[in-house]
DNA sequence: TGTACATCAGTGAACGCGCGTTCACTGATGTAC
DNA sequence: TGTACATCAGTGAACGCGCGTTCACTGATGTAC
């Protein structure tokens, strides 16, 4: 299909081909406002030209380096617990380490600031209703960040009741977000059999 | 805007007008058909003409029953919630109540069937990106479902470290997601306090 | 090092599509007499 | 109970809009000689 034809006189962007590095840079520039955009908004909630846009491109660049909208997603979660995962790492498991991981990830910038938050909970109930590509990759950021956050855990004891209550309510409701957000069906039950005897030792 | 001109020949559907009766079982099909659509594919992923179509009604007809989409995305999660309270509130709070909550909770049909799921954790994720109406509705369909699971802890014990790690994961991904969802500041904090001292405890 | 030219990152118009909402119109319901 | 007519639930075309994706085209980069 011919859209202009030459000879036809049209206005077009200045600057065209750009030097490798530069285009490397400009893809990771869009990955990255996509990796905070879809955390923001949701998968949804943000298209492919403001992607380009947040990244000083124009949506037509964005097809030279990302197959699809799908394939930016998964790849965006991957990004999104690469960046959530490294201070984690760096900090190590000594004592004291569960209780600054419980209270930055329960801190006031983690809840509110979506685009800087963790994925797993700032998309895992939509996750469940993306395609394929994006649900492999949110299980296997998933599994990474259990892997991290796994050598934290060791002992303690319990407190008040309603407090109790809603904090088993929150295990219930996660626990089923994650259940169904994950594709593996051996790591689903898994989830669920946790969640189900840590809901029923809640209550001691 | 006179879009169709007086003598001009159209074709429009057969029965206009409809008893008072039947007018509210149609908006109660919506209604119906709303709360188990969104709960299958989320609140952007289902429009008014399908939810009508689902009704056997055309999308034009929506608009008499309700005032916009976010109006009955706000009435259709408490429409979901009463659908799943009302078992809950039938079978009391005898001894092994708890048990039978927490494994129909997350019991396989609860978990695939997205429609007839539980709406705090179908739509929970995104709600905390919908308008205040919405947000509204889902915390008062929140403190509802609290309000009736409650009763139903008392007291146990504590078991292996893997499925403590998954499940204390669980708890802190659906606390920040049930933080997120809600309106009520000081409600925000309850949660993320209960949820921090069960992760904390959880560590025995 | 200098020249010729193929490569390909980026542009922006265009595609088909479905969205939420509005509105002129219809005609049975329901009411006033 | 019977008649006249206002009400209003429902229809479907149309609105403006933004989406994901494609593609003809540009022109600097990068390479072969």
């Amino acid at each position: 299909m011919i859209r202009v034809k030459p000879g036809e006189t049209e206005i077009f962007g200045e600057t065209m081909r750009v030097t490798k590095e530069k285009a490397a840079e400009h893809r990771e520039r869009m990955l990255y406002a996509a990796s905070r955009l879809f955390r923001e908004r949701g998968f949804d909630g943000v298209g492919i030209p403001e992607i380009a846009r947040a990244a000083d491109l124009t949506h037509g660049a964005f097809y030279t380096h990302f197959k699809s909208k799908d394939a930016l997603c998964a790849e965006a979660l991957g990004c999104a617990i690469d960046q959530k995962l490294e201070p984690l790492a760096r900090a190590g498991a000594g004592p004291g380490a569960l209780k600054m991981f419980v209270n930055y990830y329960l801190s006031e910038p983690q809840v509110t600031r979506f685009g800087e938050g963790c994925p797993i909970a700032g998309l895992g109930g939509e996750t469940a209703r993306q395609p394929k590509a994006v649900r492999s990759a949110f299980e296997r950021a998933l599994k990474r960040f259990v892997g991290a956050v796994a050598p934290l855990f060791s002992a303690k004891a319990a407190k008040r009741e309603h407090q109790k209550t809603l904090a088993a309510i929150a295990m219930l409701v996660g626990g089923v977000i994650l259940a169904r957000a994950v594709e593996d069906d051996a790591y689903r039950s898994e989830i669920l059999d946790a969640v189900r005897h840590a809901a029923l030792d809640a209550a001691e």
